[in-house]
DNA sequence: CCAAAAGTGTTCTTGTTACACCCATGA
DNA sequence: TCATGGGTGTAACAAGAACACTTTTGG
């Protein structure tokens, strides 16, 4: 096999930044690191690039090995390469973030990881650069609320439309007018009656509605300014 | 020095794609190569990580070499990592993208390099997957000009608003009302008029303005909408 | 004095915001 | 029957789009 001169092959990681939405607050999936380096510290899931994998491929395996789980928004964010970023080796890390379903996920996987769900507004601090790869998973993940329809990656299959606009006021930490939501919502034509009533509510049982997954992938692709309302940072 | 037992060491390379405006089209600075592999294709300007050498750092190092420019609008776009994408060694790319003032310009290092600057009308097939990375670019230029006052990065230090206008109309790819646009441009306060005239118009000479840096700091992190009137694709 | 490009003002339309009332449910 | 949360409608307002006229310049 031919090879290029240069000497400096480096290792490659890859991390990921896991959001999930219990149906109160923004969440994210942390490690509780049972190995070294950094043992007992909170980090990001992460793994290391095979020789014979595909970059999106590995980043799917390690949300796998994690969750699961398969088939869920999977977006690369960036690649962080400062040389001391780790101080065991020289590593760059290609950062992954992923909305994912939490009522789907794979309980023991999780456990077998050491892994929780913790608020992120009770973030603890992350090793190495951990905590820059969630600030800028954050900032992104607003960024791309406000301009496509990504909120249903964080719902149910089955929810109604206060759910729905609970998303958002988490993810921007707002408060938002659930008549101006619901016409909006509406509008999008982006969900379908299922004719059921959300039967965990107390009070009066809100409609539960199903995404229109036909018009759900015209919006991924089209842009839309989903909430003028809201500021990004 | 101690090491990650992890076996895959990966060669990690760079490539850049540069955008430029010369007033009239929007244009891509490419390489004829004049090495190998596939000497005599067009390709992006590319490079090897260094290992002790910031990737950041890195992208900055193969910008200056190719244009003998500093402090241009220089961000990460993505990492390619498919598996095959480099026929010669299994490589990754992290791509960035940068937008640079034509006019200021290292000429010769341009010539040393064999680099030529082709409209992006008229962009040649590349090599490996860099015409995925163009077009990835354009689509994030696309983006960030919508919400974010960019397009002054691709203009001289003077200029006139029509000219400003035709940047966002080539960005685009589309016409613009001048009375709106002037206005909409006016209101964000970024322009500061040098009373100076354009000289090299051959009708009615327009005013040149110089960007308010000070506004400018502000309009970059702060979201905007910049014009509505566009679709993004 | 005419063609071509630059500069400015006004109306119309659309989308966003703000706000009020009624309905369903379980305690 | 009352407190809580869900569902729908309407009026006021701001922002964007469409459009017309005047000015400067060189030939």
């Amino acid at each position: 096999m031919i090879h290029y001169t240069h000497p400096n092959r480096i290792l490659v990681a890859l991390d990921c930044i896991i959001f999930g939405f219990d149906g109160e607050e923004l969440k994210l999936l942390l490690i509780k690191r049972n190995f070294d380096p950094e043992r007992g510290k909170w980090s990001l899931m992460g793994g290391f690039l095979n020789e014979q994998e595909d970059l999106e491929a590995a980043a799917q395996r390690i949300l796998y090995d994690l969750t699961g789980l398969t088939n869920n928004y999977l977006e690369q964010l960036q690649t962080f390469g400062a040389v001391k970023r780790d101080p065991v080796e020289r590593t760059i890390s290609v950062v992954y973030y992923a909305l994912v379903n939490i009522q789907e996920q794979d309980i023991n996987a999780i456990k077998a990881h050491n892994a929780y769900w913790i608020n992120l507004a009770e973030k603890p601090d992350l090793i190495f650069d951990h905590n820059a790869m969630v600030e800028q998973a954050l900032r992104q993940l607003r960024y791309k609320a406000a301009l496509h329809a990504i909120g249903f990656e964080l719902m149910p299959d089955k929810f109604t439309i206060p759910q729905l606009q609970k998303v958002y006021e988490v993810i921007y930490n707002t408060q938002l007018d659930r008549r101006n939501f619901s016409r909006k919502i509406m509008s999008t034509e982006l969900l379908i009656d299922t004719g059921e009533k959300d039967t965990n509510s107390v009070t009066k049982k809100g409609k539960l509605y199903k995404l229109n997954t036909e018009k759900y992938q015209q919006y991924l692709t089209d842009y839309v300014s989903f909430f003028p309302e809201l500021t990004l940072s």
